[in-house]
DNA sequence: TAGATTGTTAATCGATTAACAATC
DNA sequence: TAGATTGTTAATCGATTAACAATC
């Protein structure tokens, strides 16, 4: 698809340029220019289009983008023209908003289990799941060649949880703690920590 | 305490290397060095030590840092000595989970209240907290002078719920709803959507 | 056609890294 | 002192923006 290495910052606007396009075809428009795009997430329609060059030519000149086109241009770019399957580690308070939330599997990713290894929790019901004991989750990473997972585990458990998934053969962890995981260099995280967002605002709010 | 702007990029960092720093602490560490801490958080040491110079001087040569002493530095740089007092809005599985979140105590954030318009839900109970109707709390954002909200509504309400926020007199947002708000330039806001994160790595996972 | 907008090039801007004198 | 590490400068690297020919 890319000639040779797109960099990072530009794959992770890509994203970002999806959910905008959804929401422009669920409010019915079906054509859009880089401007348009550009002034409804505050980026310059130049970045735009030199970001979505890197990966081919999906406008014409003088009328725009077609936004179901570029949309599935999109998706087959980041890999979600497909669901992935993701298990989830953690069933305290997050780990039962991150289970019953909905928003994921609109967006490429179906949770298949939830995982917890406090045996007070296991057989619990959680959303639409059963809590399991992490051994179960080994399997069925295993068997499934589950790739992704999402971390809701407290920092203290986060570190063994993850050397877990990664023995397991997951390669693609969320992290919800608010740590640095150490992990192989072929195995990608990234991190949500609210706080760090609530500090860095507060640099301007004094 | 900076002569004149520094880079956002660099603020983004700063509660990042505090996070790391009140680890070590909490490990019993007393002294770190640029390199130490470069490792931990995937940063070159010169990124480090160039970030920091930024505000002042905080190291000894030969030695490095007083980790004690850096954390108050930094704690100061980003406002966060002192507890700020902010209002959460929606009390869905999410808002839940923020309400009980512990973390956000011990580094620099009350939720003094939650609020969420659905009428089956004032007066219900949510963690330690009542949750409450949007009008009560736009009045205690103006008697207490609240300059913080995390928005944990579903992307439908956000920007209305952003508008009243800001109507009050709230200047900075936490959103969790996946959409792009429409504020005053004023008024800060960060995002967090996980699904932007894992659809930044399955581009990567093929 | 005339107007609009792309894809791309070159110029600008900003961030990161390397290197080292200063000094603990 | 000798070794270590800072703060800072200059060099490098990479990202963003401006501009415009191509063309729908």
């Amino acid at each position: 698809m890319q000639s040779l290495s797109v960099p990072d910052i530009i794959v992770g606007r890509l994203p970002l340029y999806l959910r905008a396009l959804s929401h422009m075809i669920s409010e019915g428009q079906e054509i859009t220019s880089s401007q348009d795009l550009g002034e409804r997430l505050g980026i310059s329609s130049a970045q735009i289009r030199k970001d979505l060059s890197q990966f081919g030519e999906f406008g014409k000149q003088g009328t725009g983008y077609n936004i179901s086109f570029l949309i599935d241009q999109l998706r087959k770019i980041l890999h979600v023209d497909r669901i992935w399957d993701v298990v989830l580690v953690g069933a305290g308070d997050l780990g039962r908003a991150v289970a019953n939330y909905r928003g994921f599997l609109e967006r490429g990713f179906r949770i298949i289990g939830v995982y917890d290894n406090d045996p007070k929790k296991v057989g619990q019901p959680i959303g639409d799941f059963v809590i399991e004991e992490p051994s179960r989750m080994m399997e069925k990473i295993r068997q499934d060649r589950i790739e992704i997972a999402m971390l809701a585990v407290p920092s203290a458990a986060a570190q063994e949880a993850a050397e877990n998934l990664v023995e397991a053969g997951v390669r693609a962890i969320l992290c919800y703690a608010p740590t640095s995981l150490k992990v192989p260099k072929d195995v990608r995280v990234q991190y949500i920590d609210p706080v760090l967002h609530l500090q860095r605002m507060t640099y301007y709010v004094p």
